[in-house]
DNA sequence: GATTAACATCGTAATATTGCGATATATCTT
DNA sequence: AAGATATATCGCAATATTACGATGTTAATC
C-alpha cells in the first residue's frame, strides 16, 4: 500500500492526471513562464534563473517532456525548449468539460 | 534536499501549482468525473463507485476541498459535495495564457 | 438512550518525489 | 587533441504521498 492503484482506474483519467501532475510543481510552472517571457526558445539559463541545481533542473526539465507540455530540438550542444501547445489546449478542453457541465442544479 | 523549495518561488506559482497537484492523480479526476455525471450532487455513493476504501476517498476529497476545487456542505449527517467553479475557471485561464502567448516564432 | 449511517482522523507501511553533488556524455572552441 | 560548455544520469538523503484498518465524531433513527 502507499502506491496509487492507476490500473484501478480509466486510462483517460490516469492520462489527464499525468499532465496535471508534471504542472503540479512550482518550479515547472516557473519553467512554463519563463519560456514564455522570452520571447524566444531557451536551452540553459534556466539554471541562472531558477533557484535550483543544474541537475534538479533537467529532473523537472524531463518531467515536463515525458508529459508532453514541452518538446526539446537539439541545437547544437545546447537543448531549445519550448511549449506543446496540443497538450496544453487538450488538458484545457478537460477543464472546459469540467466547467461546462456545471449547468446542473447547484447544492452548496 | 527532497522537500519542495516553496518559498524560493512567488505565491501565485505556488497557488497554481497546488491546484493542478490536486488535479494530478487519477482517483480524484474519477471523483469530479463522478460529481459531473451524476446531475445532483452526492454525498458517498462514492465509496460505491471508485476501488479504494472510505478512508482513502475521504482522503482525496479533504485534498481537492483544501484546493478549492470543491465545495462540500453539511446536509443531514451526510456531505453534499459540488464543483467550484471559481477555481475551475481560474486554473483554465492559466492555461489559456500559456497558450495564447504562443504566438511567437516557434523553435521546434 | 442505544443503534446505525456517514464521514473524518490517526497511525502506520509502502512507495514516490524532490534536490543535490558527482560523474558521464556530447558538442563546440581553440 | 585538449579544454570548455551544455545537458543527462546516478546514487543518495530528506520528505511527501498513497492507501488502509481502526477508531473517533456527529447526526439521524429506532
Amino acid at each position: 500500500m502507499g502506491i496509487t492503484k492507476s490500473t484501478e482506474f480509466t486510462t483517460e483519467q490516469n492520462k489527464k492526471s499525468l499532465v496535471f501532475k508534471a504542472l503540479g510543481h512550482p518550479a515547472r510552472i516557473a519553467i512554463i513562464e519563463h519560456i514564455l517571457s522570452v520571447n524566444t526558445c531557451i536551452c540553459n539559463d534556466l539554471v541562472g534563473v531558477l533557484p535550483l541545481s543544474q541537475a534538479t533542473i533537467s529532473q523537472h526539465l524531463r518531467e515536463l517532456k515525458e508529459a508532453n507540455i514541452i518538446k526539446g530540438s537539439i541545437e547544437g550542444n545546447s537543448i531549445c525548449y519550448c511549449l506543446n501547445i496540443e497538450t496544453l489546449s487538450s488538458i484545457r478542453n478537460v477543464l472546459d468539460h469540467f466547467i461546462s457541465n456545471s449547468d446542473r442544479i447547484p447544492c452548496c
